[in-house]
DNA sequence: GACAAGAACGACCGGTCGTGCTATTTTTTT
DNA sequence: AAAAAAATAGCACGACCGGTCGTTCTTGTC
């Protein structure tokens, strides 16, 4: 790998974080100069614009994400295993980047009334995650772990608003149950299912 | 009142409007300023500093949110309907702001890590907000519509993830079912408590 | 060792931001 | 109607924004 590609990820991955704290707006060039300890105009140099910036950040958290979340759950056998590591690692991910959290969160409520190239983007990984959250339900209810005529799409919505929950009570109240009410209301959801 | 006061409400209900579509950073005071038809210093003159702006938009969202969602719903007798009323208004109060939504959705994510008198302020609201869910649902223990030992703030919780839940795929999926998704499992989550 | 390509630099552009100071207009009080 | 007070406008500031420029340093190839 050149240097200067060696360059753009660390660019790259250090962007994401700023992007989970401070939202894609909220990520300037000079303050990502400084964080990779670059001049302005070297770091921008590997970009045609602020905007092939922001999808590029976008790609690599859509990457570090199904590296991270998606992946090692499809590696569970089909059925509520896999729908449990799927939740389960979505909690995590949000944990573990002990700066920002998710930066997917930030970004869908600035990009919510901004029509673009940004937002359509955000807007398919979401689609795909929910897809794969719902597929996976559905996997669940032909191996008989579910009951069927299950909303597996339902589901999927319930299981979002929880992670939401989570992230709002753990982020901006600082709530320390945030993660057990969030595992608790899962359990629920699942018991529900079956 | 005097023409001043008048002004300085005229100012602070566009600038929620604003905020909801924006953000509170995103709230510039040009914008503002071209949105009530005065100059940038002739708006100015009316607020200290733009953090005293956006305290006292907050502060003017706050008042709002309860006029519109909190006081009809304590109109509602004791119990059930209470709660019902609660969510319901909650959920009008999102739809009905044509151009923003709900204000303190992206304030939230905004400023979940920045320290301050402005994040101080919004966990205030948040924390009185659930206070009051958690209130209403522990009265629906005590009139006997829902089960003894039930976790009002567990319930909190969940509904709140409903209703953020609601939000994404209504404001950044622009899913028309959205609503519906909120409603069912606003029900289920209840059915679950008696 | 010559030389081109890649990578990073510092200076700078026009524009917008929040914010102060001063003048002018409008409202209120006498 | 005059004087006082309040409300608004005009203008300029320093800081920062995304973005461009020409230049320099590094790297790899012939």
């Amino acid at each position: 790998m050149s240097k200067g590609q060696a360059t753009r990820e660390r660019i790259l991955d250090r962007a994401v974080d700023l992007v989970a704290a401070a939202g894609l707006e909220g990520l300037s060039l000079g303050d990502l100069a400084k964080a990779t300890r670059l001049s302005k105009s070297g770091l921008f140099a590997h970009f045609d614009s602020k905007q092939d910036l922001q999808l590029q950040v976008l790609e690599t958290a859509r990457a570090h994400f199904i590296e991270t979340v998606v992946s090692p759950a499809l590696r569970q056998p089909r059925g509520e295993l896999r729908v449990r590591a799927l939740f389960e690692n979505w909690l995590a991910w949000e944990q573990a980047r002990e700066k920002g959290g998710c930066p997917f969160v930030p970004a869908s409520h600035e990009l919510d009334d901004r029509p673009g190239r940004l937002r359509d983007a955000l807007v398919a990984v979401q689609r795909d995650w929910i897809d794969t959250l719902a597929m996976a339900a559905r996997i669940a209810v032909e191996e008989g772990h579910f009951r069927s005529g299950l909303d597996a799409r339902q589901l999927a919505f319930d299981v979002y608003g929880l992670f939401l929950a989570f992230h709002f009570y753990h982020r901006l109240l600082r709530d320390p149950e945030a993660a057990g009410r969030a595992i608790d209301g899962f359990e629920r959801l699942l018991a529900a299912c079956r």
